[in-house]
RNA sequence: GGGCGUAUAGCUCAGCGGUAGAGCACCCGCCUUACAAGCGGGAGGUCACUGGUUCGAUCCCAGUUGCGCCCACCA
């Protein structure tokens, strides 16, 4: 039914619409010829590609090291290359972009570095999902082939997204795109790899580390997701007085002693003497350690070094062996009716074992727990005994909690900080050693004996007899850790180093503070000491912003199903409406909800700008000198202050990553003001000629050439579009940033389009009211205009359909506004009663605010202790209540008796 | 277990010690010399709950409840 009646209006309509070329010849004098080949609706799909491809032809996105611009420089976020980017990918870059073409803009030399991360993990295991479906594992191809395969994913990959990198309009400069395996980027890696490792800073050792079961290698403590999972906390008695409770029963096979709390008094006795581990046969001590809590569970804990990270240290302090049980895929591989069962398998088997000799002392009952799971796959994380490289982190994380707390880098918004510093200042170090292929290959090479004889950059490394370098990759992060600077040519002291680093801004979600922000923080400040504390920081201020959300503000994930492809709505809607609803939903730090809806209110607003300027155009705007405020009306002088009002705003909103705020800003001042406001005003003016459409064309476009400028940034397509026709300009992407002129701020032309507004409003309102038609004329007398407005009647009759009187007029209604006398000719009789309904309506409300403000003025406490502002504030209150009611009453006598 | 955040219109969110805001959705009217992707006019909120501070609290403070997030080597 609903869809009936649209589809009808819709055909009704096409089959009314007059032809899009207008003749304007009648109403506009002196008017040049009209542009008029803009089509009527905003098409971006026929607008976007080839502005895009002209720019970048043209070169505008590049930038020059050696120029005397001030730096402005955002290395990309590379995007990992593991198929395409997602909305959130669409959202960074818009805020990215947005920033970097203002100051490019602002005559600043703008660099926007792009570029792709290898994202060893993750891309190795999308390509070994991809072998599985053609029934293949990487350990069938071997190494090289292997990665070879990787690198024939990565250029499908890497071509995909800067396919759609062109779409959003990223200005990236193309030509020095890198990725994180490039030579040069591998040779900053092993660089620093062998700085740090003189340094002390990095090292290998056997230690307890998460290991993922099926990717096959170890993860750092930030790539283990926690989640509070189901499990059973079982008791076990090894003997009558020694009951011990676990929640992983198989690793009991690997128990290598009992340990009570030092101070407790029930097991005293027991320290230093042995029990055995049932189901072995193995007998080993009670050991008084201080890591036991005496008041959890039995207060007796077993303790399993090989396999869990607590036991490991109380194995260390008491010197005790450490069993490993399980191999790398999860396997027991202790001798004895287990072995070579999965852990899960083992698990309820063992506890079956101890059960049937009566060792279970409480069933089973359900324990919820925090259970680490593998970042990349979900799968439990086992943690096991192993021989890794790793970041010795302290130095490291105490430079990076320093440079935010003298000030050096600023973290936005600032309520980031404290988890910052909570994490910076209690980081473990850091393992950055992978069972991988995919990466960066660690640069240590071991003798014969396993004994490292040499680290470093491969093409300094001498070639030994039995040398064999090691087999692992580097944590995918540690490469990331470098972007800001191996991008620029680190170690080499580059004309791109000197110009752009430190980069001045690092926008990111702050889902990777720590994964990536801070480890760029550790590396840049370590890398660049030499260049002094002030300029070996990798960027002076991080933005962080936050998630995109569904519209009802969940996660967007795949199995939930409201994942959305950017593709799907730039196709739809166009680029810059995208970009537009993503800018305007950008609140610094927090998550942003988008739905279609808001898409399509943007594409609307794009719409609603090349109308505007379409209108513009047809009636002669240009960009010329602007008369001086004298010659101009009162309206003009009205917008152009209320323009610079929001250009100064909205510089100051950029200046704190206020994207929100200042979309909003612009959409408000577009619509609200310039398009509902100016551009009606200015038909008057228009249609009149001579100076006065002079004057309007002249206003008309300045406005529109500001706001064409700074709406460039957020929408860039459709803003050059316009622009260069209004203008004959080459391109907005280089032309200034529309700077705010204070001079131009106005209050008196803003209260007298206020005025004008009420008045407007007013008369709009009975009209509506009564029943009336926009579009119907009225025959209607003007009084008492006051001198502010006296010049603008015409302008007045025209927002509101109101004609002179003519020959035989007879009022039959009045509104009296603001001093203002309007006598309608409504040819009949008024609906007395509605009109009356709604001025007693009104009238109530008028009433209540003046109750209101004459309460607060009788309060000798508010009189006495209120600032005088709010107090005088009040009274206008007070005041505008009273000619408010006035107003309404004038009226309500006006109104014939019914 | 520790820490942080949040609660405002049907939905998603701004805001703020001095009469509650936006977008979308909704209702009524409409081709009105740019735009029906539009125009005009409306309706809609005890600002989670309870106390406190204050002349005045949606805003500040404390507590309660709900939701969310981060961190954590609780067997």
């Amino acid at each position: 039914m609903r869809t009936r009646l649209v589809r009808h209006r819709v055909a009704w309509w096409c089959a009314q619409r007059r032809p899009a070329n207008i003749d304007f010849t009648d109403v506009t004098d002196t008017s040049p010829a009209p542009a008029t080949d803009l089509p009527t609706a905003f098409a971006p799909a026929e607008v976007e590609r080839p502005l895009y491809e002209r720019w970048v032809q043209r070169g505008y996105f590049e930038a020059d090291d050696k120029s005397d611009r001030p730096p402005y420089c955002i290395v990309i976020p590379p995007p990992n290359v593991t198929g395409s980017l997602h909305l959130g990918h669409a959202f960074e870059h818009t805020l990215i972009d947005a920033l970097v073409r203002r100051r490019r803009m602002q005559g600043y030399e703008a660099l926007w570095m792009p570029g792709m991360d290898h994202a060893g993990i993750a891309t190795q295991n999308v390509v070994e999902r991809e072998l599985a479906r053609e029934g293949l594992s990487r350990h069938d191809l071997g190494r090289e082939a292997f990665i070879d395969r990787v690198w024939q994913w990565k250029e499908q990959s890497g071509g995909q997204i800067s396919g759609q990198m062109r779409r959003l309009g990223d200005s990236v400069a193309w030509s020095r795109e890198r990725f994180t395996m490039d030579e040069g980027l591998s040779r900053a890696v092993q660089t620093i790899f062998k700085r740090l490792y003189d340094d002390g800073l990095i090292y290998r050792a056997e230690r307890i580390i998460n290991w993922c079961v099926r990717c096959h290698t170890a993860l750092s403590d930030i790539e283990v997701e926690h989640t509070e999972d189901e499990g059973e906390l079982i008791s076990i008695k090894y003997n009558d007085e020694v009951v011990v409770a676990t929640t992983r029963a198989e690793t009991m096979l690997g128990d290598t002693a009992v340990a009570v709390n030092p101070d407790d008094e029930r097991y005293r006795h027991l320290v230093g003497t042995e029990v055995e581990l049932p189901l072995t046969g193995r007998r080993i001590p009670v050991v008084a350690d201080p890591h036991v809590d005496p008041e959890f569970g039995t207060g007796m804990v077993k303790v399993t070094p090989a396999h869990d990270p607590n036991d490991f240290e109380v194995g260390r302090r008491h010197n005790l062996p450490a069993l490993t049980i399980m191999d790398e895929l999860g396997v027991i591989t202790a001798h004895g009716p287990f072995q070579g069962l999965d852990r899960f398998e083992a698990r309820p088997a063992v506890v079956a074992a101890l059960r049937e000799q009566g060792r279970i002392v409480s069933e089973k009952r359900p324990y919820v727990h925090s259970v680490g799971h593998c970042s990349r796959c979900k799968t439990v994380v086992e943690p096991r005994l192993s021989l890794q490289w790793f970041v010795r982190v302290g130095p490291l994380a105490k430079a990076a909690g320093d440079a935010v707390r003298d000030g050096r880098v600023r973290i936005h918004p600032k309520d980031m900080e404290s988890r910052w510093f909570a994490w910076v200042d209690n980081m473990h170090d850091w393992c950055i050693s992978r069972q991988l292929w995919w990466g960066h290959r660690i640069p240590v090479w071991y003798g014969p004996n396993g004994e490292v004889v040499c680290v470093g950059p491969d093409d300094e490394v001498p070639s030994g007899e039995g040398w064999t370098q090691d087999e692992d990759v580097l944590d995918t992060w540690f490469s990331s850790a470098l972007w800001p600077f191996s991008t620029l040519g680190w170690p080499e002291r580059t004309p791109a180093m000197e110009k752009f680093y430190p980069n001045q801004v690092l926008v990111t979600g702050y889902d990777i503070l720590f994964f990536w922000v801070a480890r760029m923080m550790m590396f840049g400040l370590y890398a660049n000491a030499d260049l002094g504390p002030e300029r070996a920081i990798p960027f002076s201020t991080v933005a962080l912003h936050g998630m995109v959300r569904d519209a009802r503000g969940k996660k967007m994930s795949k199995s939930f199903g409201n994942v959305v492809d950017p593709m799907d709505w730039m196709d739809a809607y166009g680029s810059d409406a995208l970009r537009f609803t993503l800018a305007r939903g950008a609140n610094p730090g927090t998550d942003v909800p988008i739905g279609e809806d808001w898409v399509q209110a943007s594409r609307n607003f794009c719409n609603k700008l090349w109308n505007a300027t379409r209108f513009a155009l047809l009636n002669g705007a240009r960009v010329g000198e602007l008369p001086a405020a004298t010659e101009l009306s009162a309206p003009d002088r009205w917008i152009l202050s209320r323009l610079h009002a929001t250009l100064a705003e909205v510089d100051g909103l950029y200046e704190d990553f206020q994207f929100a705020k200042l979309t909003e800003a612009l959409y408000h001042f577009t619509w609200d003001e310039f398009c509902d406001w100016y551009v009606e005003l200015a038909k008057t003016p228009l249609a009149r000629g001579g100076t006065d459409a002079e004057r309007t064309r002249l206003v008309l476009g300045h406005v529109l050439d500001a706001l064409l400028r700074v709406l460039h940034p957020i929408t860039p397509f459709v803003s050059e579009a316009l622009w260069t026709t209004l203008t004959g300009q080459e391109t907005l992407v280089t032309a200034e940033w529309p700077e705010p002129d204070g001079s131009r701020l106005d209050a008196a032309a803003e209260a007298t389009v206020a005025d004008l507004q009420r008045l407007v409003t007013e008369v709009r309102r009975f009209r509506s009211d009564q029943g009336l038609n926009p579009g119907q004329r009225v025959e209607a007398r003007l009084t008492g205009l006051p001198e502010s407005l006296a010049g603008h009647e015409q302008e007045i009759r025209s927002l509101v359909r109101l004609d002179a009187p003519g020959e035989g007029f007879a009022p039959s209604a009045s509104l009296s506004i603001g001093g203002v006398n309007v006598e309608l000719d409504l040819s009949g009789a008024i609906d007395v009663a509605a009109e009356r309904r709604r001025l007693d309506k009104d009238l109530a409300g008028a009433r209540t605010a003046l109750a209101q403000a004459d309460a607060k003025l009788d309060n000798e406490q508010f009189l006495a202790k209120a600032p005088e502002q709010v107090v005088a504030k009040i009274r206008d209150r007070r005041t505008a209540a009273e000619n408010e009611i006035a107003r309404i009453e004038a009226q309500l006598a006006a109104l014939p008796s019914a």
